[in-house]
DNA sequence: ATGACGAATTTGTATTTACATTTGACTGGT
DNA sequence: ACCAGTCAAATGTAAATACAAATTCGTCAT
């Protein structure tokens, strides 16, 4: 039985302060008053007041006096709400909205709050924002690695969280240095099944076009080889095109060229994803290249514009606010058990047949 | 000069556990220890030692000793990052990403986290989220106002944050009975130009289709009316549609047959956003409907899919991430001078003209 | 009225002393 | 090898005292 002075004394405060209805900016008792109801020393009382004001039930004034601060303290059970980060390449479109919507709905479901932060895809940024949430006692993390091909100047803090035994959990793509669970979909038979679908249309020669430092751009390239490896597709090697992410805008302006001799000598494109996809349809537009007529393009995610451009996009769904969902799971998962076992939520791809192929 | 022994102890401990560089969960110095080498009492060390433990630099365990915990407090500058609330009715889609990444970008500029919560367009879950960010802490809020044309449970949260000088900002809209600072399109003006507009290109029977539960259905909604007064067009007020925004999704199965009704008696419908306008440009199609030949159709918003979608729908634009980064300046512009000043920031709206109205 | 000054009040810092409670290691017996 | 008891060490609680620093407010002179 913990009895305390000192802890009575908190009760009392609290007790008191509700009972006499006092609200924010309220005089409260002085020290000394509270000495002589307590019948006990100063010190005694500071040290309840000390934690009334730690708690922000209380706020002191050197020289003024005690004031009551704020809210008063709603329920007994002070823990304040605690926080999840998650750390995101993008948000503002494409498929990112939806996978952190449905974080969010899983860490609401389960009281608690989301901290958000955005890295451009910039390995600084992550840094930032990692910095950012740890210094704001983040209960956990769920983050989508930056340049995850890339070598990566965050692994020591990485290594840190780990000893710290603050859970991590990846979404998208994972850091092969960074043993940490991860949600994603199964990048490689994405790539796979696309090439697969081009095959079965009759092409046999088909470019492909990946995203260069990011480990989801290799397991799609890694599918779109094997499958040409296994159906005898010749020359595949020399069809590929690679960019970095950062490039993704200016690609088609610097590099229109080489592109435009790429499309040229093939019948299909393996697009990195729906957005590089739409871009690619936007330049044929541009440039008079009929879809599917002339070219037949695939994309990967299956994000809204796919269905609803101008050439309705074949592709492979994505799991989106599941794969979100997911991710969040895995995170809650951990903190319950309180070990971090990395088993990972992989996502079964499953193709998208829309108007963007044609048979040959 | 604070000149205290206990601040300077502190310091001392910080430096040590660095330069000696004891990791989490090495023992460290004992109270007596630290008493002989600064030559004080015992009372002051541990007031050191609690003002450490409070920081989670130390753990202390009784009978047992001090312990080094965690991460030794990177920098000096101790004090947490602080982080800023913003709450929205969704963000997985439509303008919503583009205003929230707005608004990241300038928190983030200025040295804040980011906190996010979603309320889908409901007043308990924006209590909740509320309740959640003043545990929290948080600095200050931005909210996108749910619901705001109806009468809502929140207007004594809403109070006691004014009260407290927690400082808010609206988004989009903001509620008529809590005088914060707000960021929004001047909505009515964006009602009269799309109906200016379609009245400039011949349409004499014009329909509107508004939210009926959201300051910004009403002010769109305004301006319509207007516009028809002032271009004395008949029978006006027999061609509004009034829909609540959770009927959204289910408006075009419900209440298709008086919709479809109202349609076919005018030619050319003003819709309360770009999202309700692609529904009823897909459910034209459903029916047969040619736009913009049989019906003109304008939006307002200019998201993302009125410029993709079928038929390129003329629409008003809406500055999305500029009105994200507005939003967060008068933030931390009221949190700078440490007063509120209602000052709002309105956006200019500016006509978007593309292929979904015909000229008659 | 206004401003300067100072006393009283109130919280902050510092020391000393005493005892309580928990932990961990040591010791001795089985 | 194991168990139980003992003891020292470490932190936790409590009190009395003294002085420091900031604020408030009344007094007095201008």
């Amino acid at each position: 039985m913990d009895n305390y002075k000192y802890l009575a004394i908190v009760d009392w405060v609290k007790q008191y302060i509700a009972s006499e209805k006092l609200g924010p900016n309220d005089r409260f008792l002085t020290e000394k008053q509270l000495c002589t109801i307590h019948g006990c020393s100063r010190q005694t009382v500071r040290q309840a007041l000390m934690m009334l004001e730690s708690e922000n039930v209380i706020c002191r004034v050197r020289g003024s006096g005690t004031f009551v601060s704020g809210r008063p303290a709603p329920q007994p059970g002070t823990q304040a709400k605690k926080s999840i980060g998650v750390i995101s390449t993008y948000f503002s479109d494409y498929i990112f909205p939806h996978i952190v919507t449905g974080i969010e709905s899983v860490l609401n479901d389960a009281g608690y709050a989301m901290q958000l932060a955005i890295t451009h895809n910039q390995v600084l940024e992550e840094t930032q924002a990692l910095e950012n949430m740890l210094s704001q006692g983040v209960q956990g993390l769920i983050v989508e690695p930056s340049k995850s091909a890339l070598p990566n100047p965050n692994a020591g803090l990485y290594a840190e969280l780990r000893r710290s035994d603050i859970p991590v959990v990846f979404f998208n793509a994972k850091y092969p240095w960074a043993d940490f669970p991860c949600a994603a979909m199964d990048d490689e038979t994405a790539g796979r099944i696309v090439t697969d679908y081009l095959i079965s249309c009759g092409h046999r020669s088909i470019a492909g076009i990946f995203a260069l430092d990011d480990i989801q751009g290799h397991k799609r390239y890694s599918g779109y080889m094997k499958s040409c490896l296994e159906n005898n597709i010749a020359g595949w090697e020399n069809n590929v095109f690679w960019f970095a992410t950062s490039d993704r805008s200016s690609m088609f302006r610097f590099a229109k060229g080489k592109l435009l001799d790429l499309i040229d000598s093939v019948s299909a494109v393996v697009c990195y994803n729906d957005r590089l996809a739409i871009s690619l349809l936007q330049m044929c537009k541009e440039k008079g290249i009929r879809v599917p007529q002339d070219l037949s393009v695939v994309g990967i995610d299956d994000s809204r514009y796919a269905s609803i451009c101008d050439v309705p996009l074949t592709t492979v769904h994505h799991p989106h606010s599941k794969l979100g969902e997911a991710a969040a799971e895995l995170l809650l998962g951990t903190i319950d058990r309180r070990i971090m076992l990395p088993e990972d939520r992989i996502f079964v791809p499953e193709l998208v047949i829309r108007d963007s192929v044609a048979k040959v």
